[in-house]
DNA sequence: CGATTCTTTGAAAACAGTCAATCTGTGTGG
DNA sequence: CCACACAGATTGACTGTTTTCAAAGAATCG
């Protein structure tokens, strides 16, 4: 399991061992079963979340009780609620297991401690952050200008192995339309 | 217009002075008029530019051309596109003044160039990505989850200085509706 | 197998987009 | 200073899309 996080790191970064050796020493594990919650509305999150097996989601529920899904994180992700782990306030949002996962948690307080501390490990948080930036505005970019029907097909474009571990139902939640209009979109597209 | 730059800096993190005249240094100082561009489509995009004063639009034409808005970049913001500029790829968005504007730009080199030498500096840079973040994820959420009319007093509530200072129009064009709902939106608001 | 979750379908209502015309306000040049 | 041009906002009529609610059919899991 650390394993997982090990060779993640080392994709990306050449750490001395002793370094990683030195972050993993404030991992802390967490397993969740299939429906269990990271974190749930109104708790402040307090974490940096590395996903090394499984897959979660993080979503809203607003006051109709319809879900709107942020985010999926399958393994090889981190996940978590910055606003709330930044601001400590409460989150708005439910962190749910969508299968069993295997999770390594590092306190807000250790984390960055360690990115002070190891100036490679630093710029490799900054390259995450970096990249999420641009996923989400490639995100707000279809959000605006696309179709319903095209939010989908670019989803499945950009993520097709998402596409294919998660139901339906909460692909359109993510993209922001009813189950209901997701499936008749794909029924027409089928049509042709 | 310097001491625009050197005001925001100062707010934000205690830098020796002589950190911040080396950054000056590097600045090139650009002026646009109305409705001139900064970036065009097609272009690759190759600096960091603050804004000093003025206002600036970021948009993309879709086959229809039909115009998405992106994003506002006032005075004491910041303004490019991320993804050409990392990419080095033909950016999909123009930059266009919508009042006379003077920018500072700094090239992608000579900017990282700062960041590696000067780590105030770089933890700055950081700092605004990670507020761009929050920003880009709480306007997901509410892309997927409001209502056109919510969308709307929405970004009101959180941008009432650029909803004074720009047309409707574009308002509309940001968070993803035809200019005249929003029109009727606001006339239905009104009647209450 | 039975229970639950997920998907599909139908019909009606609400909502949003399109196109075209008109109205309003602003600023520029004669 | 006025008239005109221009950009922006509004309105109407129409069309198309999406939601909603309800029910039925499939698929999946324990």
């Amino acid at each position: 399991m650390l394993e997982v996080f090990k060779k993640y790191i080392n994709d990306k970064a050449s750490l001395p061992e002793e370094d990683l050796n030195e972050i993993l020493s404030y991992a802390i594990i967490k397993k969740l079963r299939r429906r269990q919650f990271l974190l749930q509305e109104g708790d402040i999150w307090r974490y940096n979340a590395f996903i090394c097996s499984g897959f979660v989601r993080t979503y809203s529920v607003d006051d109709k009780g319809t879900e709107h899904i942020m985010n999926f994180s399958p393994e090889n992700y981190w996940t978590g609620d910055r606003e709330s782990l930044t601001n400590e306030t409460p989150s708005k949002f439910n962190i749910e297991a969508l299968e069993n996962t295997e999770i390594l948690l590092f306190k807000k307080e250790d984390f960055e401690m360690l990115c002070r501390k190891i100036s490679l490990f630093n710029n490799l948080v900054n390259n995450i952050l970096h990249k999420s930036f641009l996923t989400s505005q490639s995100r707000i970019h279809s959000n605006i200008s696309l179709t319903s029907e095209d939010k989908y097909n670019n989803f499945v474009l950009k993520f097709p192995t998402i596409a294919n571990r998660v139901p339906q139902h909460m692909i359109a939640s993510y993209i922001g339309i009813s189950p209901e209009t997701l499936s008749r979109i794909r029924s027409q597209a089928t049509k042709k």
